[in-house]
DNA sequence: ACTTGTAGTAATCAGTTGATTACATTAAAG
DNA sequence: CTTTAATGTAATCAACTGATTACTACAAGT
């Protein structure tokens, strides 16, 4: 499809490239919204070879979304393992909140897992969401060990920073609520993250 | 379509009527995966009828989510008007969290807005859920006198509370995690808004 | 050189979906 | 009673989408 000469990969390569693009389309559009043909056009190849090789739509978000909670997790464990043991909570926190920014330089990454928490209500995706949550619910209180409170406050914080992502409210930056809230939610790297979350261009539709 | 003898009603009663199924729809599927004929079958009409009240599928949506907000400012305010003036923020913030947890027993109205916030790359309803957050926001940060801060920490409460119930964690009481997560998120209505998030029959999927 | 397995696509299909059109039915007004 | 306007539907359409099939092209082993 894309205009260069079409250079052949192996399957893991094509496959982290279709992931890639899966994790882009799916946080922007989420589940229903995202089409195979959006996902080849990202990845640069046709959406029967998306397909053909994950079998399905929703295996490929499954997998798209079940790697995004591992690397929340694999993001989380590296900062727990340089604590000490003995500093207080907010050091910790604040650890792993540097961390979770860390994570939103992948658009895809987060929004993906928002929009699998949105399909609690689907058959075989609703405990697939639950079961993503716990388990990175279970890294923070028992690996970081904070306390169930600690724990719920820390993913109040963070579900709040992704729905600002998701809702693109840096574009609303320069209304005094927006930027009022921006700067409460985000901490002293507002800046940052205001103009690492805007001018994205839009991803291409897939239509055919 | 029903099987009741079709009764007839005015306009304005269909229309509230089809905007409870929007809602219904909407908040359980989101705006991609919300048909209009699921949106019909719910409100016992014909799917033609739907679009044409409404022009089309997106302004069902926009009028639906809108008026999600326009509630969650209402109960605000009418919580609000309550206040003396001189009461301790914790004694705002339950009020509020008490007034946000009853808005909880209309499960769609919540997940449209939800749902809305995902929707920030779209052209024409990525503003509108920008503006509707702000609305909100600000009706806590200036008419109940929050600080920014403050207004922040209590939103980043109410959406961890929504995705949970997005999520139907409810449906994974039992596990220990989950429990523990949804008493320290629900507080002491924990057991309440359990069994009220849980055991609802699932959504005719308005197939043809 | 030839076979063989893998990467990859074009073409196509059947189901779904938002929207449109033409038509039917009912209530109210004159 | 008849006209009129509003409520409402059946039928249908064109576009979209996930999936399948049959095919091509390239690379590696023998």
């Amino acid at each position: 499809m894309s205009a260069e000469p079409t250079t052949r990969l192996s399957a893991d390569e094509r496959r982290e490239q279709i992931l890639a693009a899966a994790s882009a389309v799916f946080g922007e559009r989420g589940y229903a919204g995202g089409t195979t043909d959006a996902i080849a056009k990202q990845a640069g190849v046709s959406q029967a070879y998306v397909v053909r090789i994950f079998g399905s739509k929703e295996n490929l978000f499954r997998e798209a979304a079940e790697r995004a909670a591992t690397r929340v997790i694999e993001a989380f464990r590296a900062t727990i393992a340089g604590f000490r043991g003995d500093e207080p909570l907010e050091d910790k926190r604040l650890a792993l909140s540097v961390s979770y920014i860390g994570l939103m330089s992948d658009r895809g990454l987060l929004l993906t897992l928002l929009h699998l928490f949105s399909l609690g209500h689907d058959a075989t995706l609703g405990p697939i969401a639950r079961d993503c949550f716990l388990r990175v619910f279970r890294v923070v209180r028992d690996e970081a060990e904070f306390t169930g409170p600690e724990a719920t406050e820390f993913f109040s914080r963070g579900m709040l920073t992704t729905v600002l992502m998701a809702m693109r409210m840096p574009d609303s930056a320069g209304e005094p609520a927006a930027d009022e809230l921006m700067s409460c939610a985000f901490g002293d790297r507002s800046t940052d993250l205001i103009s690492l979350m805007r001018g994205q261009l839009p991803l291409d539709d897939g239509a055919r």
